[in-house]
DNA sequence: AGTCTAGCCTGGGAGC
DNA sequence: TGCTCCCAGGCTAGAC
């Protein structure tokens, strides 16, 4: 599933293959995969638009046209996919893009949980506000003390917290998962009794899971595959994700699952305090 | 105000 | 073989 190294895989994709390249048409499957305007309207606006770029904030895609933005979000199986000309679409192909110079883009969504947005320039920076995120977790502003500032009242189990995209955005269940493991530290722990040093811990680890997920690629656990069809390799990394039943690669102990607010966690019981 | 839960979706796997 | 049930989880709206 999508997180931040798998979206940052797909803008790079989408700025080497689109980057400057006209649309000659865009045309929509299913119209539900649309937001911000009528599917019709979106097919005749961009006709002859510009694709300048793509960029990231959060998990949320950001793909500047010439005129206006589309801001794509892939959730749990979405994928942007570089198609041959005569190739027949798959029935999970929302919507494509079609380029004057023949490449042809289709929007993928197994679950149907993804969209793609349009907004007018005038309205870009509100609607970023909008989605209400934390610091770039590679960024410089994603530092120990305002992390801490953020999470030393909560009565939230940590693993909560980080899937919370107002305190840091771009994590997902998988990283989150890797990163407190990496950190030693139990995602049942509650935000409040996480002191400064751990804070510190957690906001070196975060940093050093996701730089190394993107130099891999992403993960590929079920769906996903850049722009070029091709698989990420950080699910061969893993230490936790996935995992149950398995010997910790630290201390040979046996991984459990557990279910929080909804979702798998997966964890030592023995390496994360 | 802070935290939690249901619902959106479909394909794949387990169990019978 | 073929059916049913359960699971995967990011985000939003609404409940508590």
């Amino acid at each position: 599933m999508p997180e931040l190294p798998e979206v940052q895989t797909v803008v790079d994709g989408l700025n080497s293959v689109a980057g400057g390249k006209v649309i000659e048409r865009l045309v929509v499957h299913w119209p539900g995969y649309i937001q911000g305007i009528s599917p019709e309207k979106l097919e005749t606006e961009t006709i002859n638009q510009r694709f300048i770029s793509a960029s990231r904030r959060g998990k949320y895609i950001l793909i500047r046209l010439e005129r206006n933005y589309l801001i794509l979000h892939l959730r749990m199986t979405g994928s942007v996919l570089n198609l041959d000309p005569d190739e027949e679409r798959t029935k999970h192909t929302h919507a494509e893009m079609f380029f004057k110079s023949g490449l042809r883009l289709g929007f993928s969504d197994v679950r149907k949980f993804g969209r793609l947005e349009y907004v007018l320039p005038q309205k870009i920076e509100s609607r970023i506000a909008k989605m209400n995120l934390g610091p770039e977790p590679l960024e410089s502003g994603f530092t120990p003390e305002p992390f801490w500032e953020n999470i030393r009242k909560s009565d939230r189990p940590v693993k909560n917290i980080l899937l919370d995209q107002k305190i840091v955005a771009g994590l997902g269940n998988i990283y989150v998962c890797e990163i407190l493991f990496q950190s030693g530290i139990s995602p049942f722990k509650k935000g409040k009794d996480i002191n400064l040093e751990e804070a510190d811990v957690i906001v070196r680890h975060t940093k050093e899971i996701l730089a190394f997920a993107i130099s891999k690629g992403g993960s590929s656990i079920r769906d996903y595959v850049n722009v070029d069809g091709k698989t990420g390799g950080m699910q061969n990394h893993f230490d936790v994700y996935g995992r149950a039943g398995e010997a910790c690669t630290a201390c040979g102990a046996t991984l459990e699952k557990e279910k929080q607010a909804g979702r798998s966690t997966f964890f030592c019981p023995f390496c994360q305090k």
